[in-house]
DNA sequence: CATATGAAGATTGTATCCAATCTTGTTGGG
DNA sequence: CCCAACAAGATTGGATACAATCTTCATATG
């Protein structure tokens, strides 16, 4: 497992998961004094590690307030689909013509851990291993700045997904979908991979969306 | 002129000035004692602003080591600018539809204030509303996070800049462009407002590239 | 001579303490 | 009854102190 070198890198992993699995509900303000003491740490690593989540968009601030966990409106919610478009054609863009055919068996085998996990009903699995299929893809641009926003944009929705996953009629749809994009990226064809994925990131507005508008 | 509701925040604004200025030099660590000492400030703060800046890509940070001055290689400069490249077209092709008159006589205003401080040969003053007027267009989108991610690939370059706006003939030409762009804006002629801001970032990406592969 | 060892100094990481600010509830006046 | 003023509590902001880690350089060892 990979250890953590210092405490606010513990403390950032435990915070992602805490504001993804809900526990940490939106719009909650982050109490500092009984978090830090409930992670097991002081008030000074938790700050920073949620100045970086600040950073990210997962939580807002307000000074002499403090951190609220970020609560997207459905605007909000269209502002960060589109701007993951954008830099997600490109990441695809560049790196389909890039992939080398070890590059494609890798992904072959994630997305044999993503039928896994799905046969096993195991949702976080899931997750885990969905994104790591989409990651090694974007990966493949060699644009590790591009990545990284990228990714600031996966999880900025974070604490709304995991719904869709559930539902196991979309997860077979979902997996057909992978196996159709590997066969697009076998044949090295970017505007099919570019609309696959786009495809995906729809499913994940509509079901995102009917999840903020609850309330 | 406006204060600041905590010291951080002054501290974030120093810093970016003194890596802007190339006071800290690329590459260069941060050392946090020191620095906090002669900001005025203890290195709680300190650290808070640095983790920001390591968001924005303007520092790294090796744990147990320490934050160090970024120092962009000649590709982390393509990167910077093919992503520069994404957003502003995107928020050009938003928002120039929904620009008003007032927001277009706005934008004229600015540009007086570029050349005012052209005129005067203050450098950091051309800087500084050049910078004002390209956002004024960006914001236009009424896209905060998609401005935010420009203003952050802006940042990121700040360091390597203010070459260009040294020399008086790349003024004049950047000022006749801005002129230009304005009566695109006016003619709501997105196809060409975004080829101007697209010859714009040539510029820079020509200049800052020799600044960045002397050493 | 090259390399391993180890100790001293420098620097970062975190806990704790106090000050500054905000929030909440109460009280008084109109 | 409504609202302003104010005090008490809660919470954040920042300074200091100490622990953990890294770097450097001298020394020993093969």
């Amino acid at each position: 497992m990979s250890e953590n070198v210092t405490a606010q890198e513990g403390v950032l992993r435990e915070l992602r998961v805490l504001i993804a699995s809900g526990q940490l509900e939106p719009g909650q303000q982050v109490v500092q004094d009984s978090l830090a003491a409930s992670l097991g740490v002081s008030r000074v690593p938790l700050r920073e590690a949620l100045k970086v989540l600040e950073g990210e968009g997962q939580v807002t601030y307000h000074p002499h307030r403090g951190y609220f966990v970020a609560d997207l409106s459905v605007e909000d919610l269209v502002e960060v689909y589109r701007i993951r478009s954008l830099l997600e054609d490109e990441a695809i863009r560049v790196g389909v013509p890039l992939l080398t055919d070890e590059d494609i068996e890798y992904l072959d085998d994630i997305l044999n851990d993503v039928e896994a996990a799905a046969k096993s009903q195991d949702v976080s699995a899931v997750t885990a291993a969905n994104r790591r299929f989409h990651f090694a893809l974007f990966e493949a641009s060699n644009m590790p700045r591009l990545v990284r926003l990228i990714k600031n944009q996966w999880d900025a929705t974070d604490a709304y997904r995991g719904v869709y996953f559930a539902a196991p009629a979309n997860l077979a749809h979902m997996n057909q979908e992978h196996r159709t994009m590997v066969a697009a990226l076998k044949a090295r064809d970017v505007e099919k991979s570019i609309a696959l994925q786009a495809a995906h990131r729809e499913n994940s507005v509509s079901v995102v969306s009917q999840v903020i508008k609850k309330p």
